[in-house]
DNA sequence: ATATTTTTTAATCATTTGATTAAATCACTT
DNA sequence: AAGTGATTTAATCAAATGATTAAAAAATAT
């Protein structure tokens, strides 16, 4: 049978060491081998259990792909929290999510430019946004404040961007900023609370 | 000879060929056959001249590097230019050219990320910041402000990820935006006028 | 306990890929 | 035109890599 205790667990000790090498090095920089000795495993488990790389790699995309937007989702769309708690809310979710897992953003970001046609582009992720409780809060927003309005993407680029670049750009900014690695952890913290300020300023600034 | 007219020209178009490939594909993913294709050479003429894919690869890097801070660098240390110039012509001429070579942020981040200790990382970038006219300018505008004083890195992840997030994620940006290219970079456009309108806000902020 | 099925392993395969080589071609000098 | 050195080409090599196989080991069923 297909579920037993041991089953699941080489199952899951492949996918777990899997989503730590794609995630460090991307899909071409990973080699089998890699991921089985990672997992302490043999190599040809991984095949047995995932037929090929590029499965298991569309699932390790897959869930990630699911964790990265799931978090965005929920909060957009809960009908009971305003926008500003909406901006609060994403902003600290996601960057508790990247302090813990720091190389999501760059992975996805990555596999998404370099194969746009795989399993991440398939995924129905078009109407997350402009069909959300967020966006029409948004309009709201746009609406009340008045003088010329703002297209939601120039908005969204520029939350991700204060949200997701410090991360991405995190060994160049360790580089020139001169910072080491806690040092960088208390900054994305004190973001928090910075980031939903600055939006709150960028809004209004029109 | 070996500055006839000819090798310069099999050379440059080796170059030319692997910064197309290296930029689009990464390291990892290039296969010295894509840039032997890409120039319509012979697959040995890229050992003839360049040794190595690596060497090859740490020339494009490095010319890359320095094309992408080297523009930081020059308007960062002109002593005639005020912060809030500053501000505006760097994030003038990061979208110039980003909007001819969207691939350039995204290669360096994640090259950097998967190798720090590569060439790149070798590259002496720590002291084009901290130690520019413009950090000093920075220092001033804090004094001048008043209220609790922001880190200077703080500033600069904020500024680069107005600036440079939106070309990194471009392509789940136009999917959940529903976004084709000509508007994409109407949007890049916009955003030469609206990032220092928003630094401005930023920094008003406290 | 024995038989059967599932899981794991070591060995091997076939292809891809970076690099090299020896011969052919070209450019330039005398 | 012949000779010389530089450049280009087709063929090939060796190592790396994703995948498979047959046998061994382990788990489960009878």
């Amino acid at each position: 049978m297909s579920d037993s205790e041991k089953d699941r667990s080489t199952e899951e000790k492949i996918k777990d060491a899997a989503r730590v090498v794609f995630h460090k090095k991307g899909f071409a920089a990973t080699r089998t081998r890699d991921i089985a000795e990672e997992a302490g495993l043999n190599l040809a488990l991984l095949n047995y259990y995932f037929r090929s790389k590029e499965k298991l790699f569309d699932i390790i995309m897959l869930e990630t792909m699911m964790g990265f937007m799931g978090a965005m989702m929920f909060v957009f769309n809960d009908e009971g929290s305003s926008f500003e708690e909406k901006v609060e809310k994403t902003v600290s979710s996601y960057i508790d999510l990247f302090i813990k897992e720091p190389q999501i953003p760059l992975f996805i970001m990555n596999e998404l430019q370099r194969n746009p046609e795989g399993l991440a582009g398939k995924l129905n992720i078009k109407s997350v946004l402009l069909n959300s409780v967020f966006a029409r809060q948004y309009q709201e927003v746009m609406n009340r404040r008045g003088g010329e309005p703002l297209h939601i993407m120039q908005f969204v680029m520029s939350l991700m961007g204060l949200l997701v670049f410090p991360f991405m750009g995190r060994p160049m900014l360790k580089i020139i900023g001169d910072l080491n690695d806690e040092k960088f952890v208390t900054m994305m913290k004190e973001r928090k609370k910075l980031v939903p300020v600055w939006i709150e300023a960028i809004l209004s600034a029109g």
